[in-house]
DNA sequence: CCACAATGGTTGACGGGTCAATTAAATAGG
DNA sequence: CCTATTTAATTGACCCGTCAACCATTGTGG
């Protein structure tokens, strides 16, 4: 049967080993993982926010959110408190430090994608872009 | 500066989604993970081959490699021998049953990523495999 | 009003990856 | 030859994600 599958075997392995790559990597430039940049962005944006929104948005599980938050806390980035009308809720919003911090981040990224799409003219980046967002529609309806 | 950023960011979090999906789907697709089914794809093609060899070729760490080496083993779909003519390196290879079960592997597999390209044409398949590629030659001079 | 569901969050255990330290074997060089 | 270095593999500790169990709080319907 498909005999001339590698060319398509390849782009499982590609997806794979870019990943394998970026987070590590983007960590190291931007002295923040992925995930965690991700949260702060989600906050930066807002004055505060419950904890079960930023986990939608974010799309990770929210025990990982509840370890995220703990540590960012423990660094002095964000701050919590309870909902005082609804008690089950936690809010959580960037401290001052934690904003600050966010202007080198968002600096450190912008360097970051500009470097990993060093080469790709604005057509081509289009192109990309959509091509992942097909690819990941066909992961949701598989 | 850099405001029209959303274009280009997006790159980075529609990569990690996707990721975030391919993985768990193509375990509970393909009933292996992604990464043993590397593994035992580089078994298949070969006799017998040293533990150090194959991690260089699924580029993991030399850790990760003990341990998926170990439970496979355990569940009978490869074995392990030391080399008698160098008692450091340990020689794996498939086990018969090993062998058997990675015709359905890569049938699976085979399904699995006909599904992932639904809609992209031989075109489209080689762009993208191109663009992966550059992806991935930007993020090693980084 | 009260029992029962639904919701938000935390915790523990697990899989999968990393790194660092350790062990055993082989190789080199004085 | 014997020490010193390199190499292959293992182990332990850690990070990050998942799921499942649990707790507290809130909402709801008889």
């Amino acid at each position: 049967m498909t005999e001339h599958q590698s060319a398509e075997d390849q782009i499982l392995e590609l997806l794979q080993a870019l990943n394998k790559g970026v987070s590590p990597k983007f960590e190291r430039c931007a002295g923040i993982s992925p995930t965690r940049l991700r949260l702060l962005h989600e906050l930066y944006q807002v004055e505060e926010i419950s904890q079960i929104s930023l986990q939608r948005e974010i799309d990770i599980d929210a025990a990982a959110v509840t370890r995220h938050l703990k540590g960012l806390e423990e660094s002095g980035t964000i701050t919590r408190r309870n909902n005082p009308a609804d008690n089950r809720v936690t809010l959580v919003s960037l401290t001052p430090q934690g904003r600050d911090r966010m202007h080198c981040y968002r600096e450190e990224k912008n360097r970051f994608i500009n470097g990993l799409l060093d080469g790709f003219d604005d057509a081509e980046r289009k192109r990309l872009t959509d091509m992942l967002i097909r690819l990941q529609h066909n992961i949701n309806v598989m």
